[in-house]
This record gives structure tokens, C-alpha cells and sequence, in this order.
RNA sequence: AGGCCAGUAGCUCAAUUGGCAGAGCGUCGGUCUCCAAAACCGAAGGUUGGGGGUUCGAUUCCCUCCUGGCCUG
């Protein structure tokens, strides 16, 4: 695990050279397919010596989820473990890494129609109207969601015209996983500046690569709406405004290096929250020989 | 060289007739149960370019210096 930027990917495939591990893909982006260089996807040389599971499984157009994700990943571990191998999960989608870890509670898949209709009725009352309506069904979640955050108070509504009952009555499975043994590594520079350094210059890395020949190409799609999960992703979104007209050029390079620092942001809030992750320094000269020294020491091969 | 305009939070800018210096963005921290690279919540941050003067009180009025821009020679 770790930060956007961080060097997860080149770590992956050390530890990919020299231990038998299979390497899945914990990430929300990458799962698109054409979404290459802005997904910071590893080249096709480095897929062609370690195959990371669980890329370019889904076309743009059709919305991927942290349930589709579980299911998934949970098949891909049963696979990997058949063949006599360990499974080895490299991403920095957090939520998605909760979920298979903790488990998902058995609720609704998302309902196009019914999202629509009430972010349809969202535009005329507002959300915090409809989160007073909430606060009368389910008053639990309710108390749990902001008035202003319009996804939670739409899917637990959603929720509760699915099956009838509110969210808040849903058990957690503990442990549903159990199973599972989780070894957790997270990787980052030392210093926030340094992150920040790599952000900055990995994007415009990306902009030599081809990221507006990508991006140019999604555009040109009348399927690819920019509400998509996918088109709203880190970069593509603000190359996409930048297209449109909504961004000038410098302008469209300054958000999109803002965007992608306000990500890593958040997924460190993810791991310091994490009290059982052994930490790496991105930095350190032997990153490798640190990683596989704690990842022999606990896991049976 | 002279004239005019500007200088307020990291950035872009507000602030009635002189009356407790604010906002957006950024930054930092947090939340997270089928959109999560999403969505949302919170916090910090200012000798108002420097110095002096008038005043009970100056971002606001006066003097001076500095910096930037425009105009004239």
C-alpha cells in the first residue's frame, strides 16, 4: 500500500523477481481499460514479466465497485494460492483494501434508476432535504451522514427503497475474510515535500508519454460521460476540462498536479490510521532487501 | 526624470462616511459499508510593503521611502 507517486509499482516487481508471488492490483483506475498513462498502469514490458491481475478488466463506460472488487480479488487470492503461490495485493485504492479485509455487509447493489431520479429530485429540493427525509427513515445513518454529502444520503435512501430497511440495520460481517492472513506494508518518502516532488514530476512525465492523445481519445467517445467514475478520475478529469474549454493549459497542469497531492493526502489518512502496517522509506537505499527481510520473517513460503 | 495606478493570508482578490481585517483556491488534519483517483467535514494561516504623522481609534486620511505596472519625455 501507499500513496499515488510513491513507488509502489517498482517495489511490486523487485518483490515479484524474487519471491513467488503473484501480483493483484488494488485499484479503482487502473481496472479501465485504455486508461494507461494517466493511471500510472505499468508498461506492457513490465506486465509481460509480472502479470498484475485485476487491470483492464472493465471498459470505461461501465462503473467498477468495492463489491465487484472483493468478489474479484477474493477469486484471484483462491487462484494464486492453487497454483502454489502467494498473492501479493499492490494498489493505493484504501477503501478497496478495507473492504476485502474487513468484509462488506450484504446490501443492494447501486440501482442506476434510482440514483438518477434522486439526484434529479436533488437538483430542485437540494440534499439536505433529502437528508431530513433520511434523518424520518433512518435516523442512524442520518446522524452518521453530512446534510451536504450528496453520495452517502443517496445510497443509504437507495437502500432503504431496495430492501425496505434502513442501512444502519445491516450487520458488519467481522472478519468475513477470516481466512485471509494480511501482511501489510505501506511505502512512502519520509517527508511530505518529497512526495509532492514526485507528484509534480510524474505528471508531467505523463503529459511527454501522451496523456492528452489518451485522454483525446476518451473524449471523442459519446458514451463516456463526465459523471463516470472513470472520466472523474485524477488527471483525466482536468485534461478533459482543459478539452472542453474549462482550463487553459498551465491551468490544466497546476490541478491536476493539485488533484493528485489532495489524493495521496487522503489515502495517507487511510494509513495512519492503520495501526498493524509496517512502514517503508521510499527513499531508502535498500527498500528492497528492508521489504523482503520483513515479508520472509512472517510469511511461510 | 516627471505623472498616474497598485501593494491586504502561500496565490487571486474583498473590507459602507476612519469603527473587532474576510472570501475563494491552496496547505494541513479528519470521515469513509457497492461511484472511493469519489464525496464530505474541520483547522491553521495577517506587524494590511517599511517608517513617521493626524485621530479615542487608520487597510482607509497626510508625509516619506521601497517594489511592481502603465503613461509622458
Amino acid at each position: 500500500m501507499g500513496p499515488t507517486a510513491a513507488g509502489k509499482t517498482a517495489l511490486a516487481l523487485a518483490l515479484r523477481a524474487c519471491l513467488p508471488v503473484d501480483i493483484i492490483s488494488v485499484d479503482s483506475s487502473q481496472v479501465y481499460r485504455g486508461m494507461d498513462i494517466g493511471t500510472a498502469k505499468p508498461s506492457a514490458a513490465e506486465q509481460a514479466c509480472a502479470p498484475h491481475r485485476l487491470i483492464d478488466i472493465r471498459d470505461p463506460s461501465v462503473p467498477y465497485s468495492v463489491a465487484e472488487f472483493c468478489h474479484d480479488a477474493l477469486r484471484e487470492i483462491r487462484a494464486i494460492h492453487a497454483a502454489g503461490r502467494i498473492p501479493l495485493l499492490v494498489g493505493g485504492t484504501m477503501f478497496y483494501f478495507r473492504a476485502l479485509e474487513r468484509g462488506l455487509s450484504d446490501l443492494p447493489s447501486a440501482d442506476p434508476v434510482i440514483r438518477h431520479r434522486l439526484t434529479h429530485e436533488a437538483h430542485q429540493t437540494g440534499w439536505p432535504a433529502l437528508h431530513k427525509r433520511l434523518a424520518e427513515r433512518d435516523p442512524v445513518s442520518a446522524a452518521r451522514i453530512k446534510p451536504n454529502d450528496a453520495q452517502r444520503i443517496q445510497r443509504a435512501l437507495e437502500i432503504i427503497e431496495i430492501t425496505g430497511h434502513p442501512a444502519s440495520s445491516f450487520v458488519v460481517p467481522r472478519a468475513q475474510n477470516s481466512s485471509l492472513r494480511f501482511i501489510k506494508l505501506a511505502i512512502c518518502p519520509l517527508e511530505r515535500r518529497l512526495l509532492h516532488g514526485q507528484i509534480a514530476t510524474r505528471f508531467h512525465n505523463m503529459l511527454v508519454q501522451g496523456l492528452l492523445a489518451e485522454v483525446e481519445g476518451l473524449h471523442r467517445r459519446p458514451d463516456l460521460a463526465p459523471e463516470l467514475p472513470s472520466m472523474r478520475t485524477v488527471g483525466y478529469r482536468q485534461v478533459l476540462a482543459y478539452f472542453s474549454g474549462a482550463l487553459s493549459y498551465p491551468d490544466m497542469i497546476e490541478k491536476g498536479i493539485i488533484a493528485t497531492r489532495q489524493l495521496a493526502k487522503r489515502q495517507l489518512t487511510w494509513l495512519r490510521a492503520d495501526r498493524e502496517l509496517h512502514w517503508l522509506d521510499a527513499h531508502d537505499p535498500a527498500l528492497v532487501q528492508s521489504a523482503l527481510e520483513y515479508l520472509t520473517t512472517r510469511v511461510h513460503w
